[in-house]
DNA sequence: TAAAAATGTGTAATCGGTTACACATCAGGA
DNA sequence: TCCTGATGTGTAACCGATTACACATTTTTA
């Protein structure tokens, strides 16, 4: 591999010359240009990146972490995130954090230790984040510092599914609601219980992890005790689907006899049968905000708004009727 | 950041014999190391591994090249990888290719900028591969070169699918090839060609991408025009999933009038109605086993075998009916 | 036309590690 | 007792870039 040495001495100048041309910085006489590009060319030099950043103290990396890419929300994620940075010139660091701090730690102090241009991270992150100066965006779940942060309306889109099982004419509605840990899950809750209050609506609420198992048993068992729901409202799409499924091993029909709606919009619900009407959360858009942000803040432009919030958006498909609307 | 030079300072000693103790090669006395972990704790040393990267051009970064993440087949993959990448000290850097060779030739050279320490390659690079000293190991689908490789037994596996499709009593198969470039795709016609040869049934072969609504339109033409089929083997679950969509669309009842069968074992399938009778590759495991590879490649332990296959293996659920085994 | 500003370039230190080599000390075997 | 090999340590070059600073030349400006 050729080094900025050998271009130096085959184009006739100093290596300062050869890394202003390089970086486009600095002045570089038209003739030096010349004699440069053509060493570059018969030499095909490719600056070293790793000496770069050890020099720079800034990589052309990004980190990106977040609780498990097989979860089915991160993988959109992280190919928004993957898209931005690559048009951006940089690369993409994964980590899988099952939410486990020791992880968390873990890898914020391998990827400082990488010297990584920024860090995107979509986990609890109980206040782990704060010693660095590495630019980081918070991503779909905030941790409680106030890191420049991109999330979705969880309340306002929690109120769209709220109204919709409403105006379908349910009456009696599960609720299987996200883990107290999670912000989000009790922003969903409010808001779906602001759409429905005052209708008269009869609410039972239970508490689900986003496992489609898990919630497939509790909805089996719910249902079992309490025949007459007619409606189930998902904090995650993953338990609406444990709920469909739910449904389906009950020989309830749905939409006929209970209605269904999820939260998150991953590609799954579409897949379904019935499919699943959901609040979609505009995943990609998150990923794609998310890593702009950064990128800004990477690169020291200027920031209007250190927290983005995204509009949900209802997607009516089969597991509410339709005749209602 | 306290530096190597630091510690030597502190605890009296050269960098040379902290650099020795940090990677414990060479001598260092007892009273030496004692003062050196005496340095490390109260300065809160951390070993710079850019500098490592730059010294010894190996960093501890592991390139996954995969055509997109958001294929539902590739988070576990990249999932595995990653698991056993931390448990060994590496990071993942994942880069999603969409089989454009271009950006596997951009990312190939990134990677080795990055001196990253080795490659894990799942897309079909037209021969990309072959200036480089970087170990690399091929996932999922070979390239012609013969870097080592790891890989489902497709042949195996869609024989057993053939024999299934067989013994359920199907007599009029429609498969759904999948693309012409992958060398998967004809192994898995010819597997299953194997197994249903001389069996009397009628086959009609059809090209399909791996895209849920370009096979479940195919499908739904096709099945238009043939009524009587009564049998379908995708190629991969994504294109099972678009003929089951298209058979649910078609008011055919699956598995009593058609029976259908997958090849991947995505997780998708398990959560379709009627969920998906497939054959499943082990996701995790292949990723395990390239990153487990590559890693005894990095290290420059013995390989005994240079090309794993892993046989797949049957998960029959619903698309097929029990009646009969 | 002289001073000031802009342009162009090279030298050498620096980023933070690794490691070849030289050298010192010490134990055990002949 | 002398030699040999094991043990322990430091000096300084090196990995491949960036960049502060000094200096030379050319162009503007007053």
């Amino acid at each position: 591999m050729a080094t900025i040495h050998d271009v130096a001495k085959r184009a006739n100048v100093s290596v300062a010359t050869v890394s202003r041309y390089l970086n486009q910085n600095g002045y570089v006489g038209e003739k030096s240009k010349q004699a440069i590009e053509r060493a570059i060319r018969e030499l095909n030099f490719v600056p070293n990146k790793v000496a770069r950043t050890l020099s720079t103290k800034k990589s052309n990396l990004i980190g990106l972490i977040i609780p498990d890419i097989v979860n089915p929300f991160f993988p959109e994620l992280a190919r928004a995130v993957e898209d931005i940075a690559y048009r951006n010139g940089y690369t993409v660091i994964l980590c899988n954090s099952d939410e486990d701090p020791e992880k968390e730690k873990h890898y914020l102090k391998v990827l400082s230790q990488e010297y990584v241009a920024g860090i995107i991270i979509a986990t609890t992150c109980e206040g782990i984040v704060q010693d660095t100066d590495i630019p980081i965006v918070a991503l779909d779940r905030v941790p409680k510092t106030d890191l420049p942060s991109v999330t979705t309306n969880n309340k306002y889109g929690a109120e769209l599914a709220g109204r919709l099982l409403v105006e379908c004419g349910a009456n009696e509605i599960l609720i299987l609601k996200g883990p107290k840990l999670l912000a989000s899950s009790e922003e969903r809750l409010s808001g779906f219980l602001r759409a429905v209050e005052g209708k008269n609506i009869q609410l039972h609420i239970v508490e689900s992890p986003y496992e489609m198992r898990v919630a497939e048993k509790l909805t089996y068992e719910f249902l079992t005790n309490h025949p007459s729901i007619d409606g189930i409202f998902g904090s995650s799409d993953v338990s609406a689907i444990g709920a469909l499924k739910a449904c389906e091993r009950l020989g309830k029909k749905v939409p006929q006899e209970i209605q269904i709606v999820g939260f998150d919009g991953i590609q799954l619900g579409d897949y379904t049968s019935p499919s699943l009407t959901t609040v979609a959360q505009k995943i990609y858009q998150l990923g794609e905000t998310a890593a702009d942000l950064l990128i800004r803040q990477i690169e020291g432009r200027t920031i209007e708004e250190r927290h983005i919030e995204i509009k949900p958006e209802l997607v009516v498909r089969e597991t509410t009727r339709k005749e209602f609307l």
